[in-house]
RNA sequence: GGGUCGCUAGCUCAAUUGGCAGAGCAACUGACUCUUAAUCAGUAGGUUCGGGGUUCGAUUCCCCGGCGACCCA
C-alpha cells in the first residue's frame, strides 16, 4: 500500500523490465503467466481510467507497465495507485500478464512509494534542453535525456580498455601524489592549497610525470597512472581545469617505440568505446586502423599553408622565424623565446587542420624541458605530440635522464619564470637527486582521456564527457550598484 | 580579456509597432474497466535573471550587473 510520508529502507526487487520481457514476451494478448514479480524504478507516466489504470516504471534495463484494476485492488487500492506521481520511485508486486492490447504488464497487487518526487519532473516529451540546467542538475539530464548515459558508459569502457591494454603488456598501475610540494611535469599554472598541520603550501598536481619517473629509478620498468590532474586555466570546449590523464612509462625504449604503443592504445580504446575504428568527424569519416602520420613540426606547418621555416631554424636565423610567424598572422609577444614563437606558429597554422591522427615529431627545447635532445634537429627534443581532430591528445617523450642536462633545463625555465612566465616549469631538486641515482632510458606519454573521448564520441565540448563540469556558482543576490 | 547571442510558469516555447504576460506538457479537481505522449472537462500556477533609466505605460527601448552558449585572441 502507498504510504507517502515514509521512506522505506529497502525493496526486494526480483525482476528487471528486461527479465520480464525475456521470460514472458511471447504471452498471448489477455494471457496470464502465473509469475509474481517485484519490480522497482521511477514512474515515468501515469494513465488512470477510473476502474483501471496504468503506469510505466523505468529501471536500468528499460520500462515495464504497471496495470491496476479495481477488481484486484478495490476502491482504496485504486485511489492509492492514482496517487502515484510522475517521478516517484516505487516498488510494485504483481503477476506478469499481457494486456488485451498486447502490452506486457505487471498486474499489481500492491505498490509502495519508496521515495516520492516532490518537484515537477521536466517535460517527458521535450526533455531538458537548457545546457545550463543539464550541467548544473546532471541528474535531471540523465533521467530525461537517455543519450547522456552514453558518455558515462563510454568513459567506463575507455578506462577499462586502457587498463587491460597496459596490463596485458606488463604495465603496473600506481597512484602518486595529487598534492605536491612542487608542481612539475608540465608547463601550466597550478592550483595552490595549504596543509594546516604541516603549515606548508601544496600544489594540486599538473601532471604525475616526475613521480612516475622516480619509480623508473626505483626499478618499476613499466608503470602507468590513470587519474586526475589540475591546471589553473580558463574553461572552454577544449579546456577544463580538472581532467583525466593517463601517463605511462616504459624503460629501455625511445619515443619511436612509444608512439607505436600509443597508436595501438588509441585504436584499442576506440574499438572498445565505439565498436570499431571508423570515426565521424567534421572532415568526414576517418579510420583509426590506418597508420598514424608522422611528420616534423616544419613539415606540418609548410604542408598546411604556412611558411617553410626549416632552413631558417637550422641556420639559427630566429629573426626570420619571427617574421614568418608575423606573416602568418601570429601576434608576437616580445618575451617569447624562439621555440615559443615556432610553437605558436605551428598552433596557428597547422594544429586545427590535423584532423587525421598525426604525430608531430620534435618540439623546440625551450618549451619541452623534460625530453631528451632530438638526435637530428638542433634545438629540438624528442617530444612528439599526437594530434587528432585538431586537438593535442598526447605528448610522447624520449625521457630526459641526464641529471646535469635536466638541471640546465630547469634553470632555463626558472629564468623564464623570473621574467614573468608563470607557466614555466618549477625546478624539482628532489627529482634531480633521483635522476642522479640513474634512471634507465625510457619512453613515456601522457594521454588526455577527456579529449580522446570527445573525439571518439564526436561531441562538441569536453563538458559533454564530464559529468559535473566546473561552472560559476549562480549568484542569488545581486550586488548593490552605486 | 574582446565580440555576438540567450535567460518569460516545474519543463518546452509564444507574446504584432512599447498597450490586459499566453499555449502545450507537468501539478491539482472531476469523468472514464485495456491505456501507452491516453482522452475529455475544469482549477491553479509569474520578481518575464537582478538593479537602474526613458515613457502615461517596458518581456519589448537604453545603461549597469549575474549566469550560460558560441566565436575570436
Amino acid at each position: 500500500m502507498t504510504e507517502s510520508s515514509s521512506y522505506p529502507y529497502s525493496f526486494d526487487r526480483t525482476a528487471l523490465a528486461v527479465d520480464i520481457q525475456t521470460r514472458h514476451g511471447s504471452l498471448e494478448p489477455g494471457g496470464e503467466s502465473g509469475d509474481v514479480v517485484h519490480v522497482a524504478g521511477r514512474v515515468r507516466t501515469v494513465r488512470t481510467h477510473g476502474k483501471v489504470a496504468f503506469a510505466d516504471v523505468e529501471d536500468p534495463s528499460g520500462r515495464v507497465q504497471l496495470f491496476a484494476t479495481i477488481g484486484v485492488l478495490g476502491e482504496d487500492g485504486m485511489a492509492s495507485f492514482a496517487e502515484l506521481s510522475v517521478g516517484d520511485i516505487v516498488g510494485a508486486e504483481g503477476e506478469v500478464v499481457m494486456t488485451r492490447r498486447g502490452e506486457l504488464s505487471v498486474k499489481i497487487t500492491s505498490t509502495v512509494i519508496l521515495a516520492p518526487c516532490r518537484r515537477s519532473m521536466p517535460d517527458s516529451w521535450h526533455g531538458v534542453s537548457d545546457i545550463e540546467v543539464r550541467y548544473r542538475q546532471r541528474y535531471l539530464d540523465l533521467i530525461v535525456n537517455p543519450e547522456t548515459r552514453v558518455a558515462i558508459d563510454a568513459r567506463a569502457k575507455a578506462n577499462a580498455a586502457i587498463r587491460s591494454f597496459l596490463e596485458a603488456r606488463g604495465f603496473i598501475e600506481v597512484e602518486t601524489p595529487l598534492l605536491q610540494p612542487v608542481a612539475g611535469g608540465a608547463v601550466a599554472r597550478p592550483f595552490v592549497t595549504h596543509h594546516n598541520a604541516l603549515d606548508i603550501d601544496l600544489y594540486l598536481r599538473i601532471a604525475p610525470e616526475l613521480y612516475l619517473k622516480r619509480l623508473l629509478v626505483g626499478g618499476i620498468e613499466k608503470v602507468y597512472e590513470l587519474n586526475r590532474s589540475f591546471r589553473n586555466e580558463g574553461v572552454s570546449t577544449q579546456h577544463t581545469p580538472e581532467f583525466t590523464m593517463l601517463e605511462a612509462y616504459e624503460a629501455y625504449v625511445d619515443y619511436h617505440h612509444t608512439m607505436s604503443l600509443v597508436e595501438e592504445l588509441v585504436r584499442a580504446v576506440a574499438t572498445e568505446v565505439t565498436g570499431g575504428t571508423s570515426i565521424e568527424t567534421s572532415e568526414g569519416p576517418i579510420d583509426l586502423a590506418e597508420p598514424f602520420a608522422r611528420v616534423t613540426m616544419f613539415e606540418a606547418i609548410a604542408s598546411n599553408g604556412g611558411p617553410d621555416v626549416s632552413d631558417a631554424w637550422s641556420s639559427g636565423d630566429h629573426d626570420e622565424v619571427r617574421a614568418a610567424a608575423t606573416g602568418a598572422g601570429v601576434k608576437l609577444d616580445p618575451k617569447w623565446s624562439p621555440g615559443k614563437v615556432l610553437m605558436e606558429l605551428f598552433e596557428a597554422v597547422a594544429e586545427k587542420k590535423l584532423v587525421r591522427p598525426t604525430f608531430v615529431c620534435g618540439m623546440p627545447k625551450d618549451v619541452s624541458p623534460l625530453a631528451k635532445d632530438h638526435r637530428a634537429i638542433d634545438g629540438f627534443t624528442e617530444h612528439a605530440d599526437l594530434i587528432i581532430g585538431g586537438m593535442e591528445i598526447a605528448p610522447i617523450y624520449s625521457e630526459l635522464n641526464d641529471p646535469d642536462e635536466q638541471r640546465r633545463r630547469f634553470e632555463a625555465q626558472m629564468k623564464a619564470r623570473a621574467a614573468g612566465d608563470d607557466e614555466a616549469a618549477m625546478a624539482d631538486e628532489d627529482f634531480l637527486e633521483a635522476l642522479a641515482y640513474g634512471m634507465p632510458p625510457a619512453g613515456g606519454f601522457g594521454l588526455g582521456v577527456d579529449r580522446l573521448l570527445r573525439f571518439l564520441l564526436g561531441v562538441g565540448s569536453l563538458r559533454d564527457v564530464i559529468l559535473f563540469p566546473i561552472l560559476k556558482p549562480e549568484q542569488k543576490d545581486s550586488p548593490v550598484s552605486d
